[in-house]
DNA sequence: ACCCGGCCGTATCCGGCGATACAGCGCGTC
DNA sequence: GACGCGCTGTATCGCCGGATACGGCCGGGT
């Protein structure tokens, strides 16, 4: 799908270190590129942590429309939520690249949690994180404004991915305008002519095929 | 603003015992109605675990626009995201109802984690299940069809407290269309005749005031 | 009984998004 | 170099949701 690296989500260094630390105490799976982590419905207790690689997380419709949640680079985890909650999964993860996870176990895990109390912090802090960011994706998607629900993806790519640049911050991750338009539920054309607006008004600007967000369009 | 309950959220019974069996090492707080117990923006490590009353937990956006994200009655817990990744509340919980709840601090939290493993567990499954949910609101709200969204809303709250009816399941919470409004992201003229649409094509229909969900409707 | 405020229903109008179609363009392949 | 494919930029058109306005209904308060 690309060679390029699309990460659209990590976590900090701290937490990453804290998951990484349980390498040879879980199990070491390899997917190669196209292959499932897991499906949409299915019922499993494992999570993932991605050592390498990359791993899209969506959410398919009933209608057939595809919703990508993220994709999960190195430092990402990737199905906890389904793992504990013990319901069906409510997404499918598919490795876009060949990856290397730890597959973690919540079946397994109490003993681990016992043992370590600073990883069950770990991982509240981690959920915490994502049920920030899947909040304030909604407070975007509420509103019909295409600019709104754009701005809102760039300025999250900008705090994770992004390096300063003398025009603002450049952001350092290529999606297309159709994965855009997947992930904020506007059509490819809209993306376009949206972006084209907002690079008119001043807000965006572009360098060797990257996005750069002007500081003026944060808040 | 009400004297109807009308809860959007709760857990289940077992999460809802491992939390009370706290009460008694954990501060008790009251709130009158109209009291916040946190506010957007802030700073703070408390979460709360509501024993009786009604809390509406909603985003303000910059436009002063307001989205709600759940109205938390008895056994629903709030503000545990902000308070586990440390950064600033991304949503505001106000009573709208008198309200007595259970006051936890993750800066207080390492020694229970450690004395009662299960502790962990039930707040994992608990963020979880939020997680879920809360993906599954994107899900729906990607889409701009106004349909899609609001029977996204009435399927979960029919699943949280609905019961048993001749012509489906019966919802026993009232929400006003405006407030189905603000947690669909459409407007209230929208929900109205959205709502007459469902009607007449019989997912829907009413009695004394609750609204039914034809089980047609499901899936 | 009266009024008033909140909520529901409905009409009109306008703007903008989705669907669709097509044209240029960069890039990799053979 | 020629071709093909995927991505980006635009145009047209139809439709539908938001804004706004107004009327009816119900319930509570005085």
């Amino acid at each position: 799908m690309s060679k390029k690296a699309t990460a659209t989500w990590r976590m900090t260094d701290a937490l990453a270190a804290k998951l990484l630390s349980f390498e040879g105490k879980v199990r070491v799976r390899r997917f190669a590129e196209g292959e499932q982590l897991y499906r949409q419905d299915d019922v499993s207790t494992c999570f993932y942590f991605v050592k390498s690689g990359l791993v899209q997380v969506s959410i398919f419709r009933r209608d057939g429309t595809e919703v990508v949640l993220e994709n999960m680079g190195p430092n990402a985890l990737c199905g906890e939520g389904a793992a504990f909650d013990g319901l069906p999964r409510f997404s499918t993860a598919v490795a876009i690249e060949p990856t290397e996870a730890l597959e973690f176990d919540t079946a397994r895990i109490e003993p681990l949690l016992r043992a370590d109390p600073e990883l069950a912090l770990a991982m509240l802090r981690l959920t915490s994180l994502k049920q920030r960011i899947l909040a304030l994706r909604l407070e975007h998607l509420v509103s019909n404004d295409p600019e709104d629900r754009i701005l809102e993806l760039l300025r999250r790519l900008s705090q994770m991915f992004a390096i300063d640049h003398e025009r603002g911050r450049k952001i350092i991750t290529h999606l297309t305008h159709e994965q855009i338009a997947s992930m904020t539920g506007t059509s490819r054309v809209t993306v376009t002519r949206t972006m084209g607006r907002l690079r008119e008004k001043g807000m965006l600007s572009s360098e060797d095929g990257f996005t750069i967000l002007a500081n003026n369009a944060e808040t």
